[in-house]
DNA sequence: TCTCGCTTGTGAAAGGTAGCACAAGAAGAT
DNA sequence: ATCTTCTTGTGCTACCTTTCACAAGCGAGA
């Protein structure tokens, strides 16, 4: 397992993983390369080459076992712990990320929350305590924290993900429309609604040109 | 202009656009390919060979001007005009993005909001009245709505985006667990928080493997 | 036991994306 | 006018990702 698994192969697993979930919980027994492409939108090659780089997990001429399978990618994305998240920033997202049910579902626990608000501290939000800035440290330390969760405003960023990182987190989920600039060391995802939806406008806006140069 | 765009590259146009309005507003007239890579997460050439499928925008020896490629990058992404956006399902997610201040000044006007739920409807979300489901229609053709953002439950997420495409929508942006099935003609982008924590999880399992083998 | 139908796992080929390296060009100094 | 310095735009190369195609393997039925 030394190869190195490229972030599109993660992501697929992890969209694996997801349909794998509600078929188990359908409690369907077996499911096949194809039948699992074309819930998560690619090909039955794909999904096998991305298994493959792991193990083999499958029966042939049957398929994969639904529950071995989910199993086994929850291994792989060392998803069979439970993961302890902070989220730094108590605005609209922030707020309605505590409020997320199905982290709780899904192997995460939002312990901790922080705002440099004075109105907000102390509030209870989805039975998450709001606490100042500076109990950062002891709290990341003491609920052993290893992901933050970036939902400030963009200026305040990158110091509050420098401070988790120092306070010993290890990845950080980043809501704020900016690059992050983290050691190597650390895990970066960014979710920024906006680029997505430009992203969008594009796709939309060339479409129409095609469709002009046509007719 | 024929040449097809990859995805990867209309995400980092994205990010370029991004950062070119934060030097535009700090005034900054001049940048060049390897400051804007810096502070976008990637390098000089990969920036200058996204450019260049578009024409050539700077001059040698200089950099680029910021308001210029600002410009001309909103024209390439089509963000010259406004976007008319509606919301589908006003639960924390939704009425969070409703909320969400910087739609309006980059662009996108949230008009609409949809739900299912009584006690929901008729309410006034950040200035937006929560429609019943049934006016989704004519609201769709009177406002002239192009982007569904879906906020639903799971289990509403297809349907919903089915019958946005049928009233008119012509990208979806899906934060359900799902992959929605589409027509050719629909952009859609996936947005679940999940997923990336997944991802990040992975991240940090390898990189304590990895250690693990060196020690 | 043998055959048939089906699906996996994988080497090889194809297709794309990113990085390198340098000529072309622009501005300022001498 | 020439030289120096800097940065763009781009052909070429290297790498990486996806797809193809098929042998290997499994179970059911005769």
């Amino acid at each position: 397992m030394a190869r190195k698994i490229s972030d599109s192969t993660v992501r697929r697993l992890s969209r694996y993983l997801r349909r794998l979930r509600t078929l188990d919980r359908q409690e369907l027994k077996v499911v096949s390369s194809r039948e699992l492409a074309e819930s998560t939108g690619t090909t039955a090659a794909q999904v096998r080459k991305d298994l493959s780089h792991f193990g083999s997990f499958g029966k042939r001429g049957q398929g994969y076992g639904v529950t071995d399978l989910r199993v086994q990618l929850e291994e792989i994305l060392g998803l069979t712990r439970r993961w302890r998240v902070a989220v730094l920033g108590v605005g609209r997202i922030g707020s309605a990320l505590l409020g997320y049910g199905f982290f709780t579902q899904r192997g995460f626990d939002v312990v901790a929350a922080f705002d440099t608000d004075r109105s907000m501290i102390g509030r209870d939000v989805a039975g998450v305590r709001v606490q100042p800035l500076k109990e950062l440290e002891t709290t990341f330390e003491e609920q052993e924290i290893s992901i933050a969760i970036i939902a400030t405003p963009v200026e305040a960023a990158q110091k509050a993900a420098d401070r988790a990182v120092r306070a010993g987190a290890r990845a950080i989920l980043n809501f704020a429309p900016i690059k992050l600039r983290m050691s190597p060391g650390v895990a970066v995802r960014e979710m920024d609604v906006t680029l997505e939806l430009e992203g969008l406008c594009y796709l939309v806006t060339e479409a129409g040109a095609a469709t002009d140069v046509k007719e």
